[in-house]
DNA sequence: GTCTATACTGAGATAGAC
DNA sequence: GTCTATCTCAGTATAGAC
């Protein structure tokens, strides 16, 4: 629906200038207390302009959210298919998953600092559990997939709740600030964030499951 | 600051009705979509009255919050108590720990439905994270250091992150309504599903600390 | 097809009378 | 303590200029 290339109308500027200015202070401020009168002013666009290009103020979230998280989720699955492609038809190894879904993240934090909060204020503030979904159930089936290849004794239904105890740390651990004490150094390396969130992830999926639960009906 | 008990003023009433409007409307509806408007006319009473309570909006989620989540705190203290005290001197279980941190969010959630979705709300949705570090700060310290007790061997640095981890992924488990495919079974049991977690996180917080991390230099 | 000017409704907040 | 009146600012919608 949302036309994502240039070619056509040779790009209007105001367009790129709201999304600019949208998406900057969105990331500093969240998306409740920024309004779209703030917004135009830094654009310098004329309000109406906002609902002529995006419609609402939430459809506008969805077109900022949209631009970057689209590459990002495209580097993942590129990475999971260099990791799927390696591993043939041997054992998938659950680091190599976890890192295709993780690392990407960094890379992208490291050259736009805005994105991880952006993404932290996406997942953290209320943004819509729709949206979320929208932007993120392809990817998310997607590495559900191939967990379940790198553990397929796990039944069905605990591998589902893991991955969403992922999707919740990974939301967390993108937004967070470190401010707990004896953390104050690595703040901004989101790498080493995402790699030390590997080991922990991986070790948690490969928790037997617990044989008292009552799932057995399952796979 | 705020006067917890009743004793005092013979409770008026009209404050309690409004904690209990404002409850109620947030939890189904989330903080941002629940106007003051649509509280005070559910509660019976004067929009002034609101401010002259509780100040602004944000103090009035305060109070709401506070009032359901110091129970559930205060049952976590006591179960770590009890944890610790049958442990003596001897070594603290992981799982123990966690035990204490998440079931007692379970047992409250069975007598009292709203109050999932509102910790989920406050959780997921913008509600302030200094809002979450007031409520949560003494508790997670608390844990924190039981958990550094069970895991001494763990650098410290490497806790930390992996408590938030923990928070993240209990967020998002308490939020969640499970809508990826085949977990539709045990959706309301909360229980289960922080039975679920306590053994996804006790092996996520064993794994051994990745020595090619940059680290060395903690405890 | 793009954009500006302007108006409408409802939100949170506050001052002051009772 | 409570309520009325009012203020400011939010998101939204429309009419019409280029």
């Amino acid at each position: 629906m949302i036309e994502s290339d240039v070619s056509i109308s040779r790009m209007s500027g105001t367009r790129e200038r709201i999304l600019d200015s949208a998406e900057r202070l969105i990331a500093e401020q969240g998306y409740a207390a920024t309004s779209l009168r703030q917004i135009i002013a830094a654009a310098k666009v004329n309000i109406a302009a906002v609902h002529y290009h995006f419609g609402a103020k939430e459809d506008l979230l969805d077109a900022v959210v949209l631009r970057k998280v689209a590459p990002v989720n495209a580097a993942r699955m590129e990475w999971l298919d260099r990791v799927e492609a390696q591993a043939g038809a041997g054992p998938l190894r659950i680091e190599d998953v976890l890192e295709s879904f993780l690392l990407p993240t960094a890379d992208t934090a490291q050259q736009n600092p805005d994105f991880v909060r952006l993404m932290g204020r996406m997942l953290t503030e209320g943004m819509m559990p729709s949206l979320v979904e929208k932007h993120f159930q392809a990817t998310v089936m997607r590495f559900s997939a191939a967990l379940s290849r790198a553990i397929p004794y796990l039944p069905r239904q605990e591998l589902m709740w893991r991955v969403h105890f992922m999707i919740g740390a990974t939301a967390h651990a993108m937004s967070m600030k470190p401010i707990l004490s004896g953390m104050e150094g690595d703040a901004p390396d989101m790498n080493l964030r995402m790699r030390r969130l590997v080991t922990f992830l991986a070790a948690g999926f490969r928790a037997p499951s617990n044989a008292a639960l009552p799932e057995s009906k399952e796979k």
